[in-house]
RNA sequence: CAUGCAGGUUGUUCCAUCGUUUUCUGCCUUUGGCAGAGAAAGGAAAGUCCGGGCAACAGAGGGCACCAUCCUUCCUAACGGGAAGAUAUCUGAAAGGGUAUAGCAGUGUAACAGAAAAUAACCGGCAGGUCUCAGGGCCUGCCAAGGGUGAAAAGGUGAGGCAAGAGCUCACCGGUUCCGGUGGUGACAUCGGGAGCCGUACACCUGAUGGGUUGAAAGAUCAUGUAUACCGGUGUUUGAGGGCGGCCCGCCCGAGCCGGGGGGUAGAUCGUUAGAUCCUGCAAGCAAUUGCAGGGCCAGAUAAAUGAUGGAAAACCGUAAAAAACCUCUCGUAGGUGUCAUACGGUGACAGAACCCGGCUUACAGACCUGCUUUUAUU
RNA sequence: GGCCCCGUAGUUCAGUUGAAUAGAACGUCAGAUUCCGGUUCUGAAAGUCGUGGGUUUGAGUCCCUCCGGGGUCA
């Protein structure tokens, strides 16, 4: 049931509730171990770890800080491009752990203090998925 | 047509691809998944400035504080909101718009300037006395008519009166206040009569009305988990502490309480979307609003969904060249005004539910409707 | 989501029962002292009191609106 879950999930562009990244302990523990990285406009932080059967190989959280955007507006508009952009090139990232048969939380966080069009962002996130991929395979 | 002013309505649509949350039905078969059908942010969801619902806790009672409101009548669940008015004042050419308005019994303040900021004598005017070098000086008293000031100066004009003056007296005018009549539900307006009653502003104050406190992280249920080890202060009828806003009296409960330090949990469900509800019609009312009838069910997320990308349409704005029409003259393949269509480019604002309603305030590209104004200019 | 508090020279603060010149310290600038710099002394500049209205003769102070910053809740 679960591998049937998965080879569904290599295909499919959905984002459900299972890969959203909630509960407040688990976020603290992936503040407090996780490893980060900055890119241009992005900040990412992930913990990486062994598969857990029920859980998707990666949750992910993203963040728009409101000291950087204090309209609502613009916070959301940010976030759902950048979940867009995520939903659309996640695949990769997804074959390569399984291959590897590890799992991973992930936050998103953004630090440009501009908004960006879709298309910048996607760019973006393709070399962040390229690079995380490429050190499991590692 | 243009120009403003007031009030109201509205706040893009469609297609493609890939997605999110949720309700119902069916199937697989149960931590769920799949299929079909349906629903999915605003006029301000915002600010949190008022009011209410709802919930918990508290309520023997009394006094004092404290806070809010303040022309009238009405609307409303309620309001500091709204509607229709009243008076005064500012502003605009006008339609209109802004602001203020409970009461004066008492008390206080009014810098600088000015004689004086309120039981006014500095200059000044007058009377009496006295001295004199005959210009006047000094002393005593009376006087608010004139005086650079100031935000504000002791009602205004005229006459009488007086030593000189003064509401000191009278006439007219303005205001205050009392009595009566008329109109109005009322604020008030208006008419008649009386009282010489006559500075302004603010604050305290006085009066009336309202206010128990805390807010959905309220609160209820379930699950998980644990230890008050130790130290200090204070207390058990000589009464600590509590009775979730302050003080005092009073009443009730009554053996723990406070500080340091330490331990555990930090998940889920309900609350949580059917209501002062929405739409349509009719009726009452100047209006805010209300009543009746019929129909509808209309977001419920929780590290927080309601979308992203691409394209098209109509709308608006700008530019371009050409043509119809009109106007002007130095009548020329001259200049100007300019509607519709075309091409290109641009714009689409303000802004995102978090328990729910009623207002207010603030932000906002535009579009539409109704009523009214007209100084100047055109027809 | 609710509830509170604060915005005054470049910086940290006074001034908050309305009265006209908004003050202090540090910093800045100029001069003196020194061979030069520091220290020290003398002097100066620097504020539309967060924004816009209102009340008042007069507002940093009182009232309202908006803007910005901070705190708190179990």
């Amino acid at each position: 049931m679960i591998l049937l879950f998965f080879i569904m999930s290599k295909e499919s562009q959905s984002f459900g509730k299972a890969e959203h990244l909630c509960g407040i302990t688990t976020i603290n523990t992936l503040f407090e171990k996780g490893r980060s990285r900055n890119f241009h406009f992005l900040r990412i932080i992930y913990l990486a770890g062994d598969t857990i059967p029920g859980i998707p190989p990666v949750r992910i959280l993203i963040s728009v800080p409101k000291r950087i955007f204090k309209k609502a507006v613009t916070r959301n508009l940010i976030k759902r491009r950048i979940r867009e952009a995520y939903r659309r090139n996640k695949s990769t990232l997804f074959n390569a752990l399984e291959k590897q048969n590890q799992r991973i939380d992930l936050a998103i966080l953004w630090t440009g203090k501009e908004v960006l069009s879709y298309h910048e962002i996607t760019e973006a996130l393709k070399e962040i998925i390229e690079r995380l991929s490429q050190q499991k395979q590692q």
